[in-house]
DNA sequence: ATACTTGCAAATCGTTTGCAATACC
DNA sequence: GGTATTGCAAACGATTTGCAAGTAT
């Protein structure tokens, strides 16, 4: 690859998912990791981005590589909305707003939810997650 | 229609969300309300009882069935899973266990899960609701 | 050199819709 | 009779996949 700004950090974060770092990759990594940082973004959402800053990726490939960085553990997927995925460089865990006439997601840490007491998870089973989503309509 | 059992409060159920109650809309209430009332279902799920129960009934009338349902009030729409709706005869407030694996979802009842604070609400927005999802692994 | 990745177009999945035939009031 | 509802098939939007061409190590 030609001598773009090296961005060692976002080269590492793809080798540590065990993704070798295209150019598409990484051009796509550069826009949820790098600068500015998007928080969350949906699949076309990102392919604009990626088409407005001159990366040329097909949308497969983003979808391709959103699920590729979400196994690796680079990206969250958040769900909301049946029939939309959005996906959140948030690994953290923590809990959302959602509006529900904009679409617009908005992260809460975990520590702004206090959760004092939950059910017995039922038998044989593994705790995954507990995410609190708080609908709202603007 | 022929002498089927009357059925007289699901007859008012449909009457009450202003929905005629034609055959198909019948049995489909039937299954989710009468009777063993199932909690939790799926468009496709819905369908396939119907067919084993002999109702006739196409899949796009399930689907447009389970929408009004929602939109009357009689059912709520669980989002747990882009790409796959479930439907909840629980039409009160509660939070779910979704066991990803299997694609079960299980009711916990809201007192059984205690929220002590919560972050405040974005100026100019409207609360809808607070749901709790316990994710989890068998 | 080899295995992995890409892009395109076609395929798939769940869901919605147009419209003529049918059922409800 | 007049309007709402149904069923089918076609349309849909989001996402995935097969495969030939291209790229990373």
């Amino acid at each position: 690859m030609h001598r773009d700004r090296p961005y060692r950090p976002i080269l590492e974060k793809l080798r540590a998912a065990g993704l070798r770092p295209t150019r598409q990759r990484l051009g796509l990594a550069r826009l949820l990791f790098g600068g500015e940082g998007r928080q969350h973004v949906t699949a076309e959402g990102l392919h604009n981005l990626a088409v407005e800053e001159e990366i040329s990726v097909s949308l497969a490939t983003v979808y391709n590589s959103l699920n590729q960085f979400v196994d690796g553990g680079l990206l969250k997927e958040v769900v909301v909305e049946s029939g939309r995925s959005y996906f959140d460089t948030n690994i953290e865990d923590h809990h959302h707003f959602y509006i529900e006439n904009t679409g617009q997601l908005i992260d809460i840490p975990a520590d702004h939810v206090g959760i004092s007491h939950l059910p017995p998870i039922p038998d044989g089973a593994n705790l995954r997650s507990v995410e609190v989503l708080i609908r709202l309509v603007s």
